[in-house]
DNA sequence: GCTCTTTATAGTCGCATTGACTATTAAGGG
DNA sequence: CCCTTAATAGTCAATGCGACTATAAAGAGC
């Protein structure tokens, strides 16, 4: 990987670019929101986390590159419930040293967290504090930021809040989604008549109860509606910076 | 990572991609919405009609790539008030039958519609009705249909319609923007009601007034506010399918 | 057993927003 | 001088929502 100029490679009338992916996965674990992470074991930022990632290969969308990494860098394959979304393209000419790179950034959300187990080019991979492992390597802390904010958008406009979610949940479980990304609390009962008063939004699991960890009056189970999008929003009660 | 690549070019270890953007270029026409097309000099879809575009050089970003080629193309350089946005890319692999292209496609919104004139690579272009020329070269249709669909929910939640707008614009004028964009008809009362009643969305030209092509009473004229974001949103009156 | 704590659920009250209206004002056209 | 057209002002009821209070059902501790 010396050379930086090209040589006898004038297929193409057009600079060559590599393409990658990198996924801002999220969870929340022990109420708290959570990053999948993989720790570089090379340079440039060996010894740093990064979000996980790789190259497009040429047979490959982004999106099917974003699942096969996933699932090659830490053993994430076939989560049920994995909720993939493209945040946005990332172009700065000097975001990586080595050589030119775009990367189609995206957005996954898991309901439940299983540990991952590092592939080939991490030397570790897990789950991190939302707030604890900076910096990251390259722009990945951008990225990780542009993120987060575009999940707590799509949670005032989606019912995208049950990806967080696992099959069956109760409304305290998904009013704690809520508070967990946007960082707020919120008002139970009158949360309760917001996610119900949408159609489609939650179903009520027939006759189930779940005893909420031990204390406490039992909570009704619900999963997930048919609904996509929340109208009217629900908006979060700071209404300060959101995206344009 | 796989290796099906010609000829002595292994400095990469991964498959080169060309990137391109394409650019979603709106805005409002004789009352109605209309984009920017080129039609292609060469094929493949010669004679069609496509978005402008064009591959980013090795040391823009796609930003940066996007301005330089509406400006190449279409002659439309420092158009003031240009709202440039990044909608997502496009990465299916036969998406170019010559060879794999990564598109960035941007939306752009302008106030108002100086002529283009064809550049390099097409052979003309202009401002045609956005529901006409179909179907368009690659992908373009869906990427048009993308950029429709997110500029109409980018009015309901910021105020994104003054980008459509001449710096100094009437209330009517802004409501023909949503009710073109969105297709519906709105409540003139009610639509004053909401835009006055948003702190920074617009502000009043003082002793300024416009007669509006001629008949009715003269409308009194305003600038865009400081504001981005609609709190509480603008929705549409017609509830269906939105972004997710 | 009993109370205390915890969590879920039910309901109330008032304000703000909004949809559907009606009314008035100010221009031009015949 | 009345028409039409368009801007602006205002009314009224339904709804949504923030801030509450109240009740129900579980476990913990004694």
């Amino acid at each position: 990987m010396g050379h930086t100029q090209p040589h006898g490679y004038d297929k193409y009338a057009y600079e060559p670019f590599a393409v990658t992916v990198d996924l801002a996965v999220l969870t929340i674990r022990s109420g708290a929101l959570h990053v999948l992470l993989v720790e570089r074991g090379q340079d440039p930022y060996a010894g740093h986390w990064a979000l996980p990632g790789g190259f497009v290969e040429p047979s490959e969308s982004a999106e099917t590159a974003a699942r096969r990494e996933l699932a090659e860098e830490t053993g994430l394959a076939d989560v049920t419930g994995l909720h993939l979304e493209q945040l946005r393209t990332y172009s700065e000419p000097d975001r990586d040293p080595r050589m030119r790179v775009v990367s189609v950034a995206f957005t996954a959300l898991l309901p439940d967290a299983p540990e991952p187990h590092a592939g080939s080019d991490a030397a570790r991979a897990g789950w991190l504090a939302y707030d604890k492992p900076r910096p990251l390597a390259f722009d990945h802390d951008r990225i990780l930021a542009d993120a987060h904010e575009h999940v707590g958008t799509q949670l005032e406009l989606t019912c995208l809040a049950t990806a967080f979610c696992p099959a069956e949940f109760t409304l305290g479980e998904l009013q704690h989604v809520y508070e967990t990304v946007w960082g707020t609390a919120l008002d139970r009962p009158n949360f309760r008549r917001k996610v119900l008063a949408t159609p489609g939004f939650v179903e009520p699991v027939p006759g189930a109860a779940r005893l909420t960890g031990g204390r406490g009056k039992p909570a009704a189970l619900y999963r997930a509606g048919t609904a996509t999008t929340l109208q009217p929003p629900l908006l979060r009660p700071n209404p300060e910076g959101r995206s344009a």
